[in-house]
Parts: structure tokens; C-alpha cells; sequence
DNA sequence: CATTATACGAACATCACACATTGAT
DNA sequence: ACTCCATGTGTGATGTTCGTATAAT
């Protein structure tokens, strides 16, 4: 039917600002394959395309989540419940066990900083 | 004075570390927040929600990735090809979102062939609905259906095993599970902390 | 055709400040 | 429901990192 198949990716080449890096993904990518798999340029860009619709898919339901709750700001939580309605149950655990460890090396973090303030005023 | 800053250092040093391993390998979390706020229901976003995705994106490459590997290995490659994300996608349920940018039809999949069927159950994918619409076999499916499916499972059971052999050693990160299936990273949190 | 090595420049992380948001009262 | 305080987030400027483009393998 029509020759135009294949350039229609082009469009999405444009606007890298709305992707995330390419080498970055590519890395991870590799990461969890074999020392001897290869991926092609096509590949890697879909996957990066795949990605921002992924985190926009989540984003939407957790922003619709908080609308409902009549909340401004989008937390973790937000985006757990979103991932878990949508499926991606196997992300849940660690994801959780992730961010309950961030934010207790950051209440760590910012308690050590306002101890350091304290010193530096003492001093 | 500055004395009580490396020894204060000496504290926030180790969270610090910690703090920086969040970012170190993972996807810039400005990017990520640009992208959240493309919807333009979202004003505010919690500063854990883009740490918290930059790890939900490892993730989703690392499965796509490998399913992907898997429909690849099929036909004996060792090259990826967008055909082949196409496929991933179109077996994995949790993947119909991305039908809009990756139609079905550039998936590659011999029809009548149940060797599909069969790595997608090694995969540990529930039946797929996979309607597949008379499609069409994409220019670069060759003829597939000759591999019975346990030479396939063989193959990409060997393939896997290397690929574990790969992980232990190139970072110990997950190389007890990843089998294919989908097994989220052990890994709670950033090597070297607790 | 994909990977690797290299240099440059854009983009990322960080900080400070003002004030909106959250949750308890 | 309303207020109040503390916490936390958006914005803008700045130094530094690191991803992109290019050529060679």
C-alpha cells in the first residue's frame, strides 16, 4: 500500500527533549542482556519512545488518582497505586522497599545537614 | 571551623554516597520530571516520584528488553530489532499501551506457529490474546517454523544461563533470577548502602 | 550495520528563596 | 470546616557532568 513505511519514526526524532537519553537506555538495555547481543539503532529508539509513553501512561493515572483526592502533588505512593492498577504488579516490592529506603536516607541526610548548620552557627 | 564540617562531612559523606548512587547509573530525573509534566493535569510533583520512576524505568527496559531478546532469539539473532520490541509488545498484556506506538503489525510472527505459544510460556507469560489480524509476515521474518520448540527452549535456556553467568560477574546486581521470567531486581536499594 | 573512542557543548544537579501544600488542631 | 505551622516544592542562576555527534574498526 504505501511506500512512506519507515519514515514515520522520523517524526519522533525530533523532539528528544520528550525522550530520555538513548545512551542511557541502551546501557541498561545491555545491561540484562548476553555479552554478544546486539541491538539495532531501530530498536533502541523504539524502546526510548516506549519509555516516555510508559512514565506519561503512569503519570496519568496517579495524576487522575489525585485529582480524585483532591491533592496537588504527586508523590511515590501516587505512582505505586498507578503502576499496580495498571498492571505492573511485579514492580511493586522492590519498588516499595526502594522508596521507603530513599526516604529514610533522606530524613538521615537532612537531619545530618541541620546538625552540621547547628555546628557551623556554634562555631 | 572546618574542622566540624569534615568530621559533620564525615557523616553526610556516607549518605551522600547513598544519595548519589540514587542518580549515579540511573536516567537524568530532570528529564523524567519534563516528561511527567507533559500532562497537563500535573502541577506539583513530589521529589521521590522521579527517583521512585527512574527505577520503574529500569525495570520496564530491563523486561521489554528481554522479551525482546527472546522474540530475537527465535529467529536465531543476535541483533535486536525493532520487529522484535514490536513482538515483545504484542505478547505481553501489560504492554497494550504501547500498541499506539508500536502497531501490531510490524511484529513479526509466523501465524499457525505455536512455537510463539511456547516461548512465550517459558517467558512466563500468560496467554497472550494476540489476535493478530492477518498481519502478514513482516520482509525479514525468514521461515521460522522448522525450530521444534524444545530447540528453542534449549537455546534460549543456554542463552539465558550465559546471560546470568553475564550478570554475576559483570555487576552482582541480579544474577540469581532473571530467567527470562520477571523477576524485579533483588536489590531494595543502592549497592554499598544499609 | 553496530560498537568503540574522542571532544565539545548542552543539559543535569544543586542551591537559595518565596510561598503553596499538607495534615493536625 | 477553618486556621496554623511545618514541611516541601517551583523557579532561576551557576558549575560540572555526561550524552550526542562524528570517525574509525
Amino acid at each position: 500500500m504505501s511506500a512512506d513505511s519507515g519514515d514515520e519514526r522520523d517524526a519522533a526524532a525530533r523532539d528528544q527533549d520528550r525522550y530520555l537519553p538513548i545512551a542511557n537506555i541502551s546501557r541498561i538495555m545491555k545491561r540484562v542482556l548476553p555479552a554478544n547481543a546486539k541491538i539495532a539503532k531501530d530498536a533502541k529508539e523504539t524502546v526510548q519512545e516506549c519509555l516516555s509513553e510508559f512514565v506519561s501512561f503512569i503519570t496519568s493515572e496517579a495524576s487522575d488518582k489525585c485529582q480524585r483526592e483532591k491533592r496537588k502533588t504527586v508523590n511515590g505512593d501516587d505512582l505505586i497505586w498507578a503502576m499496580t492498577t495498571l498492571g505492573f504488579d511485579d514492580y511493586i516490592e522492590p519498588l516499595k522497599a526502594y522508596l521507603a529506603k530513599f526516604r529514610e536516607a533522606e530524613k538521615k541526610a537532612l537531619a545530618a545537614t541541620s546538625k552540621a548548620r547547628q555546628q557551623d552557627g556554634d562555631a | 571551623l572546618e574542622r566540624f564540617w569534615e568530621q559533620a562531612k564525615g557523616e553526610v559523606d556516607e549518605h551522600s554516597e547513598v544519595l548519589a548512587d540514587f542518580k549515579a547509573q540511573a536516567l537524568p530525573l530532570a528529564r523524567i520530571k519534563k516528561i511527567m509534566k507533559s500532562d497537563e493535569d500535573v502541577r506539583m510533583i513530589s521529589a521521590e516520584a522521579p527517583v521512585l520512576f527512574a527505577r520503574a524505568c529500569e525495570f520496564f527496559i530491563q523486561e521489554l528488553t528481554l522479551r525482546s531478546w527472546a522474540a530475537a532469539q527465535e529467529y536465531k539473532r543476535r541483533t535486536i530489532q525493532r520487529s522484535d520490541v514490536a513482538t515483545a509488545i504484542a505478547r505481553t498484556d501489560v504492554f497494550d499501551f504501547l500498541v499506539d506506538i508500536v502497531p501490531r503489525e510490524e511484529a513479526n510472527e509466523p501465524p499457525g506457529t505455536d512455537g510463539a505459544a511456547a516461548a512465550a510460556q517459558l517467558v512466563g507469560v500468560p496467554p497472550p490474546p494476540v489476535p493478530m489480524p492477518g498481519g502478514g509476515a513482516p520482509p525479514s521474518a525468514p521461515q521460522m517454523g522448522m525450530l521444534s520448540p524444545a530447540q528453542q527452549q534449549q537455546q534460549q535456556q543456554a542463552q539465558q544461563q550465559q546471560a546470568q553467568q553475564q550478570q554475576a560477574q559483570d555487576g552482582h546486581q541480579m544474577g540469581q533470577q532473571m530467567g527470562l521470567q520477571w523477576p524485579p531486581p533483588p536489590q531494595p536499594f543502592p549497592p554499598g548502602g544499609g
